[in-house]
DNA sequence: GTCAATATTGTTGTATACAATTTGTAGATT
DNA sequence: AATCTACAAATTGTATACAACAATATTGAC
């Protein structure tokens, strides 16, 4: 549980400016804050600085701060950078990921499998997530770690969509052996492409989606 | 000129921590701080949080903030991970960077030759920082190299350190040269191995020297 | 009616006051 | 002597008050 409020708050202006409830370059009033949490501007202030180190939002001096969605071409970056992470992730983890880890990846994939079967989107999206987690920390590099796991968050409201598209669950899951297929033979450089692609197909995914809704 | 006296003060505190005038683990005195620089609390606490969010110091609800200097292994980790951010900068740049980019990395490498031949290892280190930073650039990916220029600047203390090591010049730049080879041949692959050799020497030089002042 | 100068209002940045929590210490108790 | 308790001091977290600045509205001249 967390004792400042001001994190507290961090969080939920997190979860509205994720869901998409602020428009992009809104302003994010203070004084309205306040009062809907029923605090003083302090704690909002800090909160909002939060928002504004993680990218979510921008600071203007004597301005105000306004909420800064990513554009087309930003997510398109940041896809692609995640992919890039990934493959670094996949790189380190073939030569250094423990046997348990390797058996998460499977656990993780079988009931990645079993969520196709039963049609279970959600459930996929969270194993999905659960086999990501384990080769990023298979890679045994901590901070490499933390900057994926950042990274995917900030893209978490975006890849939901990709998954709906027709087929990409099953091709999603070919990937994922190919992945554990290449980690286990600790080919460090069949494990970092094979991530990259993997990763890159959301993005291209997403721009599909893109392209489609401006034409 | 910056507005808010919170983030000159960030910026100062940046500095003191960087150059080591507070030890790791000390304590964040806000009064203390808000006497030293003549201010109240309000905008100290504000500077603490930037240096809490980029990881420079720990935040500990109700006790303080306490500067955070990385051990040898998460500075390690922090090598490896910049060589693979910049491995995926070369990779870009291999196939998206521009005529001009291009001859901006010939100039800063033929300044870079006559810094070695003049020994001047300051004019050396700016010009090397030229030099990659025109690559981060040159990935076409301004995500990437926001993210890149971030971790770079983090690492900026550690690196002027093995930049000492005698020979290290010379081969840098034979290094360079390899890698400006593959960008020109738009070599995505050669370029990204090279440039992520290029700065894995660096963490190696510096694990070289812990280990060399641990016996 | 338009433009400029100025007053007004609203918003952020900073200072200060207060509340809540933790830490350290002195004294009592066993 | 050791430990527990109660109180005091110190420190952070929050609220409020004030100052500086930006945006807007108003007034006046032309």
């Amino acid at each position: 549980m967390e004792l400042r409020r001001a994190n507290r708050i961090a969080e939920t202006l997190e979860q509205l400016v994720f869901s998409g409830e602020y428009r992009n370059g809104e302003r994010l009033d203070e004084h309205k804050l306040a009062e809907y949490f029923r605090v003083s501007r302090t704690p909002i202030r800090e909160a909002l600085q939060v928002l504004v180190s993680s990218g979510m939002a921008e600071q203007i001096p004597r301005r105000g701060v306004f909420v800064r969605q990513p554009g087309p071409v930003e997510l398109m970056e940041m896809f692609e950078t995640m992919a890039e992470l990934e493959a670094a992730c996949g790189r380190f983890a073939a030569t250094r990921i423990s046997e348990a880890g390797l058996q998460q990846l499977f656990d993780a994939n079988q009931n990645c499998q079993q969520a196709i079967e039963e049609q279970d989107h959600d459930r996929y999206y969270a194993e999905n997530e659960v086999f990501h987690h384990a080769i990023y920390k298979g890679s045994a590099n901590s901070y490499l770690e933390k900057q994926a796991l950042q990274l995917q968050n900030r893209l978490k409201p975006y890849r939901k969509i990709q998954l709906r598209f027709r087929g990409r669950l099953a091709q999603s899951m070919a990937e994922h052996e190919s992945i554990v297929a290449a980690l286990q033979d600790g080919d460090a450089e069949k494990a970092s492409d094979a991530l990259r692609r993997h990763v890159a197909v959301q993005g291209e995914k997403f721009h599909q989606l893109i392209a489609s809704l401006n034409t």
